[in-house]
DNA sequence: CTGTTAGCGCATTCAT
DNA sequence: ATGAATGCGCTAACAG
């Protein structure tokens, strides 16, 4: 055994030598699905084999001829957006359990590049996908769909809920900011709504509306600015346009916790102070958060949950491809120091600093 | 035609039958390194073929006789550390635009985890790995750098820079932090440093000392308590340690920023004010860090850059084994709200609360 | 139960 | 410049 080995790993063949025994044996012996085939005591000298050796099943071979990659493509928008790690982390932990790796790619919202991404990793015989980046009208999802690759989407869905997903019930999750600022005393509620052709931005917003019914609100009271992007800027623009038009408001329901983040930005320009002037709840409560300036009130959602069911979801739809179900996980309202009642819930009084 | 197309994709033969020629030209027409070597005109008549049918070349085939994947492993501790999110970004930038995919694998700074990963990767046949989880006495990397499988870390190095890096100068940015909080007045300043057997703690806390002395600082004034991991529950308990024998102490360097946050909890507990009563300095200036309550003063490393670099030095090795060489990218100082002139230079004292 | 054979899709010899 | 043949490492279908 000259020491050059450049890289010729051990194959099915090599072992097959050692234990005396045909590749296609070794083959048999070493996949627990088949190794009932084989004699138990030539599957252990198969095995013995294999380890002296320390043999490795060569996966690229292995897919080319059934097919399967043992991988699977996740598609998030940014992973940069703190929302998102925890979900993978999810998500990884339930499919790397199952032998399987996830190719995590960036899409920025930008549907040419999630085409893209899409066709990269079908051309590598990704076994299924999990997509966070479900828009509304999308018709690329549906057609992989078609083409026999199941897919999974996470925290977004579909308008007509035809696809697998796991999210939470974002109406329920945007009652509960609703009635917890109502129940303070405020009146005058603005919601800054997310991107309106996502679930989350538009289930959120129908939420919003449900919500200022079922409280009571005037809805006029009530305005609603719908933010372009789920970004800390997005949230910034649609802020400062509820104040535009010299509205009184005593309190905002943010669609996520950046677009909150940029309702703080707003305040801060405009010298007014959170939760005295006004209060603040976010969604989705993602890491460090709870560590702002002042600390954001949120809607809980269980990211890594909502990330190992996507995984154990996909898992069922490998398994059976017309599995498929939807799973929607509760949300919970976190309180903190971003919401407090009015100074003066009937209007805003005394020392007000601010107009502009 | 029947229909029943289940995922029988379309090969290179199917190619070669439409611009009627042989599958060995279309592989050769299709390369782009080969493709000098067959006519011009049916050059094109195959890749008119390829383009009419949709063609797209199988990469796990390519693989199984280039003995190339196309893919490249990176190793993280935790991609729910808000510092690694960015570098990835930078990665997969480069990468992608080569037709590399990156596999992503947390490892929780788990010598087993890690080198399970590595193994699983290296039976996948990852053409390189980019990792940011080395420690300094590693083996396992040196183990696989000689398995001829390029080997880039990123951020965190070795002992004896015996492998391709890319990080920042860490004394030098540990400097930047002490200088900064000494020429505010501070000369009681502590020092929470890492874990020791990674490059960045040791490195940091190394450059603490010699930032004590350049700076003219009593060392003794300036102690040290060490951290078991880079993580906020670690920082608490590193700065516990520090006030227990109580201390007197106006400033505290903290060697990453994760760390100072685990500082605020302790202040925070102990009814003291940031910065007034004691000035926090952290180190990576992860996103986010700039709206904590309060901002906190930290020394910026160009994370995207860094994963940028470290994804073209990964290239440069693949192209050339010999290559390999290290990157240092320059640390700069970012001056927030925790850092602020001692209430008195000389003893805390009485209702000063900040000059600066 | 095990050996044999064939072929997954492609790149690469060698001929021509 | 192109066709033909071979094999990467493995699994599956069929014999025996």
């Amino acid at each position: 055994m000259h020491n050059g080995r450049v890289r010729h790993s051990v194959t099915i063949r090599d072992v097959a030598r050692l234990a005396k025994v045909h590749p296609g044996t070794v083959s048999r012996a070493l996949n627990p699905d088949t190794r009932a085939l084989v004699n138990a005591a030539t599957a252990e000298r198969v095995a013995d084999a294999a380890a002296q050796l320390g043999y490795q099943p060569n996966p690229i071979a292995r897919g080319l001829k059934t097919n399967r990659s043992f991988t699977v493509g996740v598609l998030v928008p940014d992973i940069t957006n703190p929302l998102f790690p925890p979900i993978l982390r999810g998500i990884e932990d339930r499919l790397s359990r199952s032998g399987y790796t996830t190719l995590i790619v960036n899409t920025d919202n930008d549907s040419e590049r999630e085409r893209a991404a899409l066709e990269t990793m079908r051309a590598r015989h990704v076994d299924g996908f999990i997509t966070a980046t479900a828009r509304l009208e999308e018709r690329v999802l549906s057609g992989f769909a078609l083409s026999g690759t199941p897919i999974v989407l996470v925290n977004r869905g579909l308008e007509d809920g035809s696809l697998p997903m796991v999210g939470v019930d974002d109406r329920a999750g945007t009652l509960l900011a609703v009635e917890h600022v109502s129940s303070l005393g405020h009146r005058q509620i603005g919601h800054v709504a997310g991107p309106q052709d996502t679930s989350t931005g538009h289930q959120r917003y129908l939420g919003f509306l449900d919500a200022v019914a079922s409280c009571g609100l005037d809805v006029e009271a009530c305005p609603v600015s719908f933010a372009s992007a789920f970004t800390e800027a997005g949230g910034a623009r649609a802020c400062a346009e509820l104040f535009a038009d010299g509205r009184e408001l005593t309190a905002i329901v943010a669609a996520n916790d950046l677009l909150a983040l940029g309702c703080y930005d707003v305040l801060a320009q405009r010298g007014m102070r959170c939760p005295e002037d006004l209060s603040v709840v976010g969604f989705n409560d993602i890491p460090f958060i709870d560590r702002l300036r002042p600390p954001l009130t949120s809607v809980r959602v269980p990211q890594r949950d909502i990330g190992a069911a996507a995984g154990d979801l996909l898992l069922e739809c490998l398994a059976d491809p017309a599995a498929g179900r939807q799973i929607w996980l509760e949300p919970t309202l976190v309180v903190r120091g971003s919401t407090a009642a009015p100074r003066d819930p009937r209007r805003g009084s005394g020392t007000e600093r601010l107009p502009a």
